[in-house]
DNA sequence: GTTGTTGCAAAGAATTTGCAACATA
DNA sequence: TATGTTGCAAATTCTTTGCAACAAC
């Protein structure tokens, strides 16, 4: 697919990156799923798919996607997983059982987090709000 | 102090935890304190307070108060942070400079957690929502 | 006395770093 | 060609485990 590679290739260019090869096969990878997933996991997915990427550089190339904001970061049991997202700020629900992420926005949050930064005095630097939960495909 | 003391021991006991001079060290300085602290800055906290407790020791005991629910578990930056805590359900305000935590209850919150978990079909078996900033005090 | 707990040393596991070969712009 | 990137091996860092001595009930 020429479009989608071009996609990755753009993105990557706007975060100050060289479009190598390793590069746009994590981002492609990530395309193609919904899921959160660790570094070690990827590196396994595509080193089985046949497109090996060294550990380092699976490492390397999520944690600069993240801090170039492509990237949302999650917590699982020690272990740090990512998962494409969208611009904006947004909230998160998350099946413990397939680890697909769907992404929330939520006027109800930002409010109450206006309200209490106000109440406490607090320069707000940021704020998250997961759901965790079974999803009705993993329930069946 | 007696009372305190009684408290950690009664605590513990309920958690069906021997009440060692270990663990009720370890009880007493997380109650004199309000922020969120890793095992090795406590265990290091501790040691200079002349009250040394091993560093396992120190990870076993948080671990085994967290999973009795008397203690709260951060994410910083990859390590594990831990903080007593109410028993109730509660969100948090973290602040980024000192690391102190403040329990917030907001119903909002709770209602939009039902709500999304009705609208996406999902079983609901945890949420968190926690705000960062930096409080009054540490801006001065 | 039994059984749970401690703490040292060693093991484990995730992540980072040094560096020479290499690919991109 | 100049500079950024890769990937291996080694190093780091946080955390857990084995096990013999020890303390709580």
């Amino acid at each position: 697919m020429q479009a989608a590679g071009e996609r990755s290739e753009a993105a990557l260019r706007h975060a100050g990156l060289r479009a190598t090869r390793q590069r746009l096969t994590v981002l492609e990878a990530l395309r193609g799923r919904d899921d959160r997933i660790t570094a070690q996991d990827l590196h396994a997915e595509l080193r089985e798919a046949g497109e090996p990427v060294g550990l380092t550089t699976v490492y390397r190339t999520l944690s600069a996607l993240a801090d170039a904001g492509l990237l949302d970061t999650f917590d699982v049991g020690g272990e740090q997983a990512f998962r494409l997202c969208g611009d904006a700020h947004h909230h998160h629900l998350v099946c413990e059982v397939c680890n697909t992420v769907e992404e929330l926005h939520a006027d109800e949050v930002e409010h109450w987090v206006a309200e209490v930064a106000k109440a406490h005095d607090y320069e707000v630097t940021g704020h998250r709000a997961d759901i965790f939960g079974v999803c009705a495909r993993c329930r069946r």
